[in-house]
DNA sequence: TCTGATCCATTCATTTATGAATATTCAGTC
DNA sequence: GACTGAATATTCATAAATGAATGGATCAGA
């Protein structure tokens, strides 16, 4: 209302950016952890700061309009210089506290991370460590999180990555359901039982494609887009589904089902970006999820 | 507290950015229309999000630590960013409407400012008018104002200027002061009358030093800061002092005091930033304060 | 045409930030 | 060494921003 040229709140670039970048007040809500309707007021804010329309409201979405593309470079530029003070400080501290934001899938998160962590933990007390299970992969260029582990190797220009080994994946069922079914032993005999997944398999199923196994989405019999929930699916005997080996093979509940191809495991890349690469923070956590995780 | 480098309000940064370079809170909070308090809290966010000392607290203010130091170019590059903003938001302006914010000395937005804003209003109805009668150097770079009127000739890069005429200065006294006094034939029963006067007539004053007068601040028996407040004193015959001739020469109850010597009139400088130039409301202004002024 | 999903706008109780007033600190000056 | 002036901290009542819940609109797919 009141809001003039001169003097429109920062953060409501930041607001403006993340809307701009994910074309939706909502997308822009999560990226930014707060709520659909404060996007929505603060985008509204700016164009009557600036008296101009930003957004064409969409109803997918808000879409730039021409003026809006006008100023992203400028807003583009103004998160590059914010970034730049976050790298600064982050240069300047010699002590080994702090927080340090994890990123990973959900399933390496529960399986492998918390023993990881326990023993980070241990080693540094002073580091708060915060983990945030995502199958989506954050941008860590931005800040938005310090340390992720990847299942591929990222390609951009400012990270550092290193291979720290495979995450074995196996298919699993519960033994109950095999003692009825019986146990395959053949490709076909495999397709016939009940798969549970969803989602998350994408990767499982762009490698088992390779190997001449072509499956579907309504293949699975039963649905999950949340992995843990999806292996209490399959502990309880709903049917079949991939899991990481390391809780499958040691859930008495299970069994492994041979594959006939072999199935590679999921190669693991510790990621961060270089600028943070040697704050003795990051540093200390990396180095123990490098050795632990190998 | 519960603050984080991840999702540090952009905003505070500016906060940072204001207080480093007028050095203390209360300036800042002058220059940011918000309150010490306000600049203080929003100061110790900073320091605690970054878990780092900014500043060294002073009695006389606050001093950049060596880590201030190192994101100042930064916080510089974001304020240059939101600049950018501004800048391309109003150039993509078409309509003659908006608000035009105005800085003068207090003496010139007292005496000539009222009359030509008010043929401003009657000729631009869609343009809302602001006026800063202050009488330091407010900066137009920064978009804390649009057009400014200068007693001298701003010299900065992106700034155009335009000299519009003089402003005449006076030395008037209150008829009644003078009936009692003796209207003064020379310089020196000028000076054995009492002074009205004080800061604001600095350059006045070293006017008349290039003439031989050397007048210290001692030599003001009624000092007051306000320049508006002062011409009610010499009205009321505390003493003769300066005053822009318009409205001294209007006023019945005052006259002029003839000078031996010719002070000429400060000369005005209408100025705008090069940016700004050329976006419809400013230029509407302009053009009437250019001619209204000369 | 209908259904499900996704997104934006609005409302209202709650949390958070703000500023006026006041107390306190500190360097410079007589 | 006390005084002055200009600054920073603190307090508390008020104003502003936030988010959960809800309603409404639009598009994709059956």
């Amino acid at each position: 209302m009141d809001q003039n040229l001169s003097n429109l709140d920062w953060s409501l670039i930041r607001a403006f950016l993340a809307v701009a970048e994910e074309g939706s007040l909502s997308g822009a809500a999560r990226r930014l952890r707060a709520s659909q309707p404060t996007l929505g007021r603060q985008v509204k804010a700016i164009e009557d700061a600036l008296s101009a329309k930003l957004f064409a409201r969409h109803a997918r979405g808000l879409a730039l309009t021409d003026m809006g593309e006008a100023i992203l470079p400028a807003a583009r530029m103004m998160a590059a210089a914010m970034n730049e003070i976050r790298l600064t400080a982050a240069q300047q501290e010699t002590e080994v506290t702090g927080t340090v934001r994890i990123t990973s899938s959900v399933n390496v998160s529960h399986a492998l991370l918390p023993r990881v962590l326990a023993e980070a933990r241990r080693t540094y007390p002073g580091i708060q460590l915060e983990l945030v299970p995502n199958d989506d992969s954050e941008n860590l260029l931005y800040g938005e999180s310090d340390i992720a582990v990847r299942m591929y190797r990222p390609t951009q220009n400012d990270l550092v990555t290193k291979f720290v080994g495979d995450f074995e994946i196996g298919l699993y069922g519960a033994k109950r359901y095999l003692d009825k079914k019986g146990r395959p032993s053949n490709i076909d005999e495999i397709m016939a039982l009940d798969l549970v997944g969803y989602d998350a398999d994408e990767r499982i199923i762009a490698g088992l494609a390779r190997y001449g196994l072509t499956v579907d989405r309504l293949a699975f019999m039963t649905r999950c887009d949340e992995p843990l929930t999806q292996w209490q699916l399959i502990r309880e005997g709903c049917g079949v589904g991939f899991a990481p080996c390391i809780v499958g093979d040691a859930d008495p509940l299970v069994e492994r089902i041979p594959l006939p191809v072999d199935v590679p495991g999921l190669p693991m890349w510790l990621t961060t970006s270089k600028a943070m690469r040697h704050t003795p923070r990051i540093r200390a956590i990396w180095e123990i999820m490098s050795r632990e995780l190998a």
